[in-house]
RNA sequence: GCCGGUGUAGCUCAGAGGUAGAGCGAUUCCUUCGUAAGGAAUAGGCCGAGGGUUCAAAUCCCUCCACCGGCUCCA
């Protein structure tokens, strides 16, 4: 290689790591022309070691080098942004003193937040128009590369603009402007070629947001809508939107009358009804058994301690603003936000031999935390709430133990649920207590039962608690969202505080390690979660209304209530009201009861019934001995849907 | 907490200064029914709360309260 040649040359590396000698003036796209001229053209925007930049953009030695075509999660991003711009012209064209703030995509879409308009939802439908006009006039998306003194003057009445430039100009000489028709933007890009590529996008809501996120700063009007590639795909996007709604479990809660939060009893405080609690108590009932089976002892505790343990505890310290607080006397009280403390001072009542260990306390302890009032929402956020919380006390040498036997019933229970999940490993924080060695040596325990009980998962650097590692799950539920589940922390903090001691085989006193656990976390989220998932429809063993008997006819009330009988160890309901067959069918499956029985003179002159599902299959003429015997081993088995009948 | 939106019958919603409405549900009566809505009648309301404007307020104004959505995913 010539001496010119090798400074007019430089090397990229493709995804698939071969390398690439391009010239050194080179941009993404030309890199993508190099590649072949048909990923020149598809080129929209191109990835420079990981960041998305625009295919104009220079690439430097060494540069890990990916190009980004229409079909991509990438193209999304660059298409949304690009959809902003439209939603900023269309504003600036319907209200020309609107002053630009920031216009990003979104994982849902995409927002821009302006200033000086005062707009509300009414008014999205024009702003549609004028987009669908900018999309059909099909400008050519330019991008230009402007010194920053140039770019004070284009923006001099955007203000927001050139706040942002300020702090673009402490670093950078020139920035670049993306201009379509009349409208430019300051703005890094990358965009797609021109307007018309926006073809399928929605407005969906105005809200308000601050300039930067800061309380301190100017509200703005934020504009979100979303964009796809196909018209096919926003459609999807749009009935996802829809399900979700369908689903929603404070629609489906009054529905099914599962829970109420009422004005009188104040924000954020469920008011669980008898149906709801039916199915928090078999939920309750499932963990109870599993942890009867591994050893744990059920304790108590109340709901509202003297600060004086939350002052032990640290919670006070660190948690006060969240805490419900109040005077009794001279004494000062709190509502308590976990059980933990609780159990530690049930432990640290007498001291313990080193044989006594483990000791495993379990409680559905009713914790209180003031979240901010706009952040409650159903059963998701809320006051007052239930974890299925555990605590074990441990010595080192048990940590492997235990966490395997924790790990065994988290397993059953997504199992039961047959919930997709995620683990991760979140290790030691910049920012934690307790020594190099039991980090050491509790990552690794954690690590080897992880590896043992998990074909794959992965570690989170750092982002343990500072008080020990832990093992987080996240499930996905039908709709595909992922939410937080199981949970096994390790905290060497605790004992400290509480100065928690067992006395070992050497006669000294030891500090056991803490254990805490939750499989459902909080019953709130985790009730909310399967209503959404399940639509209601929950599993028979949940089921708040098991069976209902139908009788066809009044005539038929007293075979109704022989057969309810005999299924009584079930929830079983009959049927009374004065409707037809069809009305009462109709009925019970608005009512989301797994099976019904239906019985008229045919069924009772046999001593059968005829059986239907939730899911509209039937069958005449059933024994019922045969059909009680599924029964009880649908619901020992926890199955998720009825499956007594075929399709 | 802040911003926007919404509060009317048990539920879903219409009504936009002039006698509070519909559908579903509920109750009663008729009907006694064979696999996703039989018929009729009746009841049901401090129009979220408080104040104001007006001859007159669910409707206009102010203050609260609750709910819904949002509050960096950084040009």
């Amino acid at each position: 290689m010539s001496q010119s040649e090798s400074e007019s040359q430089i090397t990229v590396v493709l995804p698939d790591g071969t390398e690439l000698a391009v010239d050194a003036d080179a941009s993404v796209e030309d890199v993508a022309y190099e590649i072949g001229p048909g990923l020149g053209r598809d080129t929209v925007a191109g990835k420079v070691d990981g960041d998305l930049v625009a295919k104009e953009a220079p690439v430097h030695d060494g540069a890990g080098i990916e190009i980004v075509t229409d079909g991509s999660d990438e193209y999304r991003r660059v298409l949304r942004h690009s959809a902003a711009h439209v939603l900023a012209q269309a504003v600036l064209r319907e209200y020309p003193d609107a002053k630009l703030a920031i216009g990003p995509p979104t994982e849902e879409g995409f927002y821009y937040d302006f200033d000086g308009i005062d707009i509300d939802e009414g008014d999205l439908a024009g702003i549609v128009e004028e987009m669908e006009a900018i999309v059909e006039s099909d400008y050519e998306i330019e991008r230009e590369v402007v010194s920053v003194a140039e770019a004070e003057e284009r923006l001099a009445d955007q203000p927001y603009k050139l706040e942002l430039l300020e702090d673009l100009a402490e670093n950078d000489e020139t920035v670049t402007f993306y201009s379509q028709g009349e409208f430019e933007d300051l703005c890094a890009g990358p965009h797609v070629a021109s307007t018309g590529e926006v073809e399928a996008f929605d407005l969906r809501e105005i809200a308000a947001a601050y300039w930067r996120g800061d309380e301190e700063n100017e509200m703005l009007t934020r504009v979100y809508g979303t964009a796809f590639e196909k018209e096919s795909k926003l459609e999807a996007f749009l009935e996802r939107k829809a399900e979700a709604e369908r689903r929603d479990h404070r629609k489906i809660g009054r529905e099914m009358n599962l829970f109420s939060i009422q004005e009188v009893t104040g924000p954020g405080l469920p008011l669980y009804h008898p149906p709801g609690k039916t199915v928090l108590r078999e939920l309750s009932a499932f963990i109870e058994d599993l942890n009867l089976d591994a050893g744990y002892e059920y304790v108590e505790t109340p709901h509202v301690f003297k600060t004086d343990l939350w002052k032990q505890s640290g919670h006070y310290d660190n948690y006060e603003d969240d805490m419900f607080l109040f005077h009794v006397g001279d004494d000062e009280y709190g509502l308590k936000p976990m059980n933990c403390p609780g159990h530690a001072a049930i432990f640290q009542d007498h001291s313990w031999s080193y044989r006594e260990l483990p000791v495993r306390y379990a409680e559905d302890g009713k914790v209180y935390r003031k979240e901010q009032r706009g952040e409650l929402s159903g059963l998701s956020r809320v006051w007052s709430f239930t974890i299925d919380d555990g605590h074990l006390f441990v010595r080192p040498d048990q940590i492997e133990q235990e966490v395997e036997q924790i790990m065994d019933a988290i397993d059953v229970v997504l199992e039961t649920f047959e919930l997709d999940y995620e683990v991760a490993l979140a290790t030691r924080p910049d920012k934690s207590m307790g020594s190099d060695e039991i980090w050491e040596r509790a990552e690794s325990i954690l690590e080897r039962v992880l590896s043992e009980h998990e074909d794959e998962y992965v570690i989170e650097e750092g982002d343990g608690a500072f008080y020990g590692p832990k093992i987080d799950f996240a499930f996905e539920d039908a709709l595909g969202r992922k939410w937080d589940g199981p949970t096994v922390q390790l905290d060497f903090n605790m004992p400290e505080r509480f100065d928690l001691s067992y006395v070992g085989e050497d006669n000294e006193e030891h500090r056991p390690v803490v254990i805490h656990r939750g499989i459902y976390g909080s019953y709130e989220r985790f009730f909310m979660v399967l209503i959404e998932h399940f639509e209601g429809k929950f599993p028979f063993w949940l089921a708040p209304e098991q069976v209902r008997v139908l009788p066809i006819s009044d005539d038929n009330l007293d075979y109704a209530y022989e057969v309810a009988e005999q299924f009584d160890e079930f929830r079983v309901e009959v049927s009374t009201r004065d409707a037809t067959l069809e009305r009462k069918i109709r009925q019970a499956h608005d009512d989301r009861v797994p099976y019904q029985i239906i019985v008229g003179d045919d069924e009772e002159e046999d001593g059968n019934i005829s059986v239907r599902d939730r899911k509209e299959r039937q069958e005449y003429d059933v024994e019922r001995d045969a059909f009680l015997a599924h029964l009880q081993a649908e619901n020992a088995e926890k199955r998720l849907d009825p499956d007594f009948l075929a399709d």
